[in-house]
DNA sequence: CGCAACATCTGCAACGATGTATGCCGGGCC
DNA sequence: GGCCCGGCATACATCGTTGCAGATGTTGCG
């Protein structure tokens, strides 16, 4: 079996406590005593056992992050930057996948992944505030994206209006004037798509170019959803010189769709998204898009999580910092 | 506090031990002192401390998976595909970034990781075989991925080579004859890209077409990578028709590249990749490429990893299963 | 009726670590 | 000289669960 701080303790002639002691860096150890707990650890090949740590100081050293979906590049790339964050102040991220269903959200919060982790990352998408207060109970959480808003929760904010509002500023100073919006339904005011389509509308207010709801296409946030709808758009007859897709891969599939139907972008269609994920730099033509802040998003979440972690019972105050984004001009739309 | 067994013991009037035995579905116990203890065990909320019984019983239910970065697009949606294959079998899965560094991967095998989990998925980028078997020990471990191969280790494989033929293969009956590969030196004969550049070579043979090591640009599995090479390919003044990506996010930023720089893809220059990730579905033009069975890849390392852990002891013969290969043929080379 | 065989439930010890309380030793202070 | 204190080490209980070995009750059958 594997070697316990017993048979250290015994190898090195002291107490069971005493290895324990050298282990957590117990200031006072004669140096001669904690040289031999280490040589005896070192000749056993002593490991400490985080199982049993974690259910003797209550504490797991681990963060859950539920998200939709891995195979989602933003997703992904928010995940490894969020692992590495939490990796450098000493944490373990355990992913789950929710696939969007409502039931695995609410099992994610609630079920045995609870005990196992030490507080929450949450990217929801089906539950609303009141459930997902409801299921957190008194575990600390940190909400991501902004499908939930709600002053009683902690969350990290992207500038959804603003950073639309640029894109869509962006397009209309290269002169488009039809700029249809993928991802969005005309009625949305709430969650990532209608802040971001409240961005879109500001911006064509403050240029003085007329808002049309037949340029707004609802769909899902998916590559092959974004190439579906710009099709629709295409065979609809209604006229637009520029898309600009909520998400990168929506905005990625609409250009798929445009390029195959031999529409040339940017030249007659410029096409711009949101989020920056690394394909974009590389696709041909490379997209134009905002960049969310995603690392400072990961950084500050993590922070925050592990600050509420930490201070568990004390009073604090709701945090909901913002990350501050930038364009990306690219090919897609100079 | 937490409630635990005791509290829900005495909440139905049952002894701990058959709210365990409840709990883990023991056959013989009466359905209406069953009843009862659910009952309590709705009443109070109860969760089952997975700390404590992994404790006691040695188990944690966990696969740890260890790759180089979730933002790398295939690793991603293997890492999704493994969550889902896991979650299906009663385990979860904790991700650990190496970040392609020797120190991190070895970290990750013998360091109290290795407690967190009941066995490894392993894709291993800088360890060799014997690195590997002596960090290991005696913890399950399946590899995945090929730059590392021995007969002493489980493992899944790709059909590196007869795939890589395939795709080169199907350039050359579009009538390429001089085909560029991104992401191997001439002498590899080891590893994904050793046995991918084997493969381009067995179907050049095949076709009797001359092998010319001008062609065979090594470079990082990266897109940028795959852009620079590219580049300096193009400056080089060798001349090719038809590029081939040891990798689709090589391949899609030699394309990026092409496309910048005027050639036209495909009817100048052919491009081929080889993982079909998601992306390369939708880029434009979109990619023509080889899938290696992604998802049967795993569902058969979990698979064979379960089996590992749960026969911990029993004798087994090495188990290094491939799995199939299908070409995509796409706009890039039609 | 007696006893085996089975169904149902229980108590105790243990998993491997840490917190708390405490013991012991030597030296400085009154 | 006695006392206190800081430095160092230890014993014991404990976290919440499960494995093991019974204890108890119930049924069936010779």
């Amino acid at each position: 079996m594997a070697v316990t701080m017993n048979d250290v303790a015994r190898a090195a002639g002291v107490s069971l406590k005493t290895v324990s002691n050298v282990i957590n860096n117990y200031e006072f150890i004669r140096p001669a005593t904690k040289q031999r707990v280490l040589d005896a650890i070192d000749e056993l090949g002593y490991e400490t056992n985080l199982t049993a740590r974690s259910l003797r100081s209550g504490k797991t050293s681990m963060l859950g992050l539920v998200l939709a979906d891995l195979s989602v590049p933003y997703y992904a790339e928010l995940a490894s930057d969020i692992m590495k964050a939490a990796w450098s102040r000493g944490y373990r991220v355990l992913v789950e996948q929710s696939g969007n269903e409502t039931e695995h959200e609410k099992a994610a919060l609630q079920g045995p992944f609870r005990s196992l982790t030490d507080g929450l990352l949450f990217i929801p998408l089906s539950l609303d505030a009141e459930q997902i207060i409801a299921a957190a109970g008194s575990k600390p959480l940190v909400l991501l994206g902004e499908f939930v808003q709600d002053p009683r929760l902690d969350m990290v904010l992207i500038q959804n209006q603003e950073a639309a509002a640029a894109v869509t500023a962006h397009l209309l100073a290269g002169g488009r004037r039809r700029i249809a919006v993928l991802g969005a339904h005309d009625g949305d005011t709430t969650g990532s798509n209608g802040l971001r389509l409240d961005g879109y509308k500001a911006a064509l207010t403050a240029a003085g170019v007329e808002y049309d709801p037949a340029l707004v296409v609802p769909c899902n946030w998916r590559r092959d959803a974004g190439a579906d709808a710009t099709s629709r758009l295409l065979d609809s007859g209604v006229e637009f010189d520029a898309v600009f897709g909520l998400n990168d891969v929506l905005a990625l599939g609409a250009m798929h769709e445009l390029l195959l139907r031999g529409r040339k972008v940017p030249e007659e269609i410029a096409v711009a998204g949101f989020d920056d994920i690394d394909e974009s730099r590389f696709a041909s033509p490379s997209l134009t898009t905002v960049a969310p802040g995603r690392a400072e998003i990961a950084e500050r979440a993590v922070e925050l999580l592990i600050q509420r972690i930490e201070s568990k019972d004390a009073v604090h105050t709701v945090q909901q910092p913002e990350a501050a984004f930038e364009l990306r001009v690219r090919q897609s739309a100079p």
